[in-house]
DNA sequence: ATGAAAGCGCTAACAT
DNA sequence: ATGTTAGCGCTTTCAT
């Protein structure tokens, strides 16, 4: 038995024999007050405050199956864009008395099984996920056990989870379409790898539907040295393109202070589009013209649906939320 | 109990059952591999894949009294110093075998008991928490049942917790002290509330205990908008400061947009000089000079000492981290 | 309205 | 090396 110090937790038989009544009633007091004589319920009620009783959950949930706690993974927590979800979802599962843990597993496939099993393990109700692309035991895992599981930060209707998200493909789509109505006509486009997430990889197919532009891509690491890297190959260029359409913001800022470091005015120069809108994006000079990423709604959605599914059995419908062009500082028209 | 979909999950006596031993013996290859013959270890673990076996983490914590599990209670995940820490925590704690649980709790200390005692009821082995200023019930919480529980953000070897952190206000009196002998005698200082976060409290003595200096001070929520408002303040000043120093590189890049924005030039005009090192602090532009505070050494160190502490029963020494300056491009020698 | 008692899935003595 | 069995702290019938 786990004690601390000396004093070893109350449990609920001390409770009941302190207060001179069955375990049952107490357990009652707890589950469902209503069902015990106003009169006992306040002994009862009294006694567990005295002797700082604390249900165990583990007991708990040996018995009723349920631990209240859900388990999201995410790629990091290094990124303010899963910070948010995360802080929005966190939120919401209150709202319905669950909690939720979180694990990070970078980029990695395997790493998410391991942890999904792991969170699975410790008792998680039901797991929330980042993205389309996983390894196909993740879905032995959840799939044949019809284990609640929800995937995020991408829209498909047609995927074999419930998604609720953005479409990707659309967001880049938005954003190109944008600058070539602002009259850019070659373009660069810098990304993430390609190989490694499926976002990214929904994202160019976005980029590549808007005909009638030349468009150059660049694949580096979502960094700011991968933002340099990428501001040297376009620096170097015969026939510079008049913008840059980046798949995530942290990519755009980068290119901001390098380009501007080479003494390349923004947009005068060159014009830069981020996607995310991350709390920065708005506050770099020049303001980062972006794509908005509705991630704070994504995470109360998810929330929502999570809570629907374990508290009332309503299995969550796709979501869709539309990213939104913000325009700021960073893009000229020509 | 709780069954998903048709087949409930197989639990020890099904194991047990079917590989032809006795639940003791399937525990066994569970818990102490080698105290079981080779042969009928081999028959007992193709049993358990075989039925997709997967002990239940609250049946084992009832017993064993471990949860393997602790949580962490920090204001924001909206914030990358904290997301920094927590994944440097728990890769650390993941070393362990331990699992990290995170509860936001703004800078609301009603909710940090709250939230702390849901986490202990729902099992963490330990509690992790940010900064020094509690509600005294959640030293009640924890001291009196010796629940273990470490202090981080700040270091004070005579506090009631272990403290693992950098000294707030050493970092501040670097800072200034830089800011000093750069040649600045009158400066501004740029804080968040005082009122509700010790270690800024801490920071701003560190700056007083620097002399000979003419110092402004302006406190605004750690927020962009918070620097807005402090840069307006400081442009209407007839005399103004030749540098500002900022208790939060948020404040310390808001300022740098606000600046630019009204053509005030970053360092010649005004210099700026951050705290904490942000990721994007190296990326705006000019790049922020800062105060850099180490988070992830400290997440580390943090695991460490939680690790230590419930596996091998090793209380914690407080332990203390030294912050660093940082110079870049926002400040200039006058 | 309350109590007695049977488990929940596992671990840990204690036997063999 | 393996089995038997008594719990762990709680919820939940089923009686009363």
């Amino acid at each position: 038995m786990r004690k601390i110090g000396n004093q070893k937790r109350a449990n609920l038989r001390d409770v009941a024999k302190a207060a001179g009544v069955s375990v049952a009633t107490v357990s009652r007091v707890l589950n469902s007050p209503d069902s015990v004589a106003p009169e006992t319920r306040a002994k009862v009620q009294s006694t567990i405050s005295e002797l700082r009783f604390m249900p165990s959950a583990a007991a708990r949930a040996i018995n009723s199956g349920r631990t209240r706690f859900v388990g999201a993974l995410v790629p990091t927590l290094d990124n303010a864009i899963f910070a948010s979800f995360l802080s929005a979802l966190e939120n919401k599962l209150n709202d319905y008395g669950l909690a939720l843990i979180v694990s990070t597993i970078g980029e990695n496939p395997q790493l998410e099984v391991q942890k999904a099993q792991s969170l699975i393990n410790l008792g998680a109700e039901a797991l929330i996920l980042s993205g389309a692309a996983h390894d196909p035991k993740l879905f032995q895992l959840t799939n044949q056990t019809r284990f609640p599981t929800l995937a995020t930060s991408f829209y498909d209707d047609s995927a074999p989870l419930p998604t609720i998200g953005y479409d990707n493909h659309d967001a880049a789509q938005l954003g190109v379409q944008y600058l070539k109505s602002a009259g850019h006509r070659h373009i660069a486009v810098a990304h993430g790898p390609v190989e490694t997430n499926d976002r990214t990889q929904a994202r160019i197919n976005g980029v590549q539907s808007v005909s009638g532009m030349t468009i150059d891509y660049h694949e580096a690491d979502i960094s700011f040295e991968g933002a340099q890297v990428i501001a040297r190959n376009i620096l170097a260029q015969k026939d510079r393109p008049t913008a840059v359409a980046c798949m995530s913001d942290v990519l755009a800022i980068g290119l901001l202070q390098q380009f501007q470091r080479s003494h390349l005015r923004v947009p005068e120069d060159i014009s830069v589009l981020g996607m995310d809108d991350l709390p920065f994006a708005a506050h770099t000079f020049p303001a980062l013209s972006t794509i908005h990423l509705p991630v704070k709604r994504m995470g109360t959605a998810a929330g929502r649906a999570i809570g629907e599914w374990l508290e009332h059995g309503n299995e969550p419908a796709p979501e869709r939320l539309e990213p939104q062009l913000i325009l700021r500082e960073s893009v000229a028209e020509i």
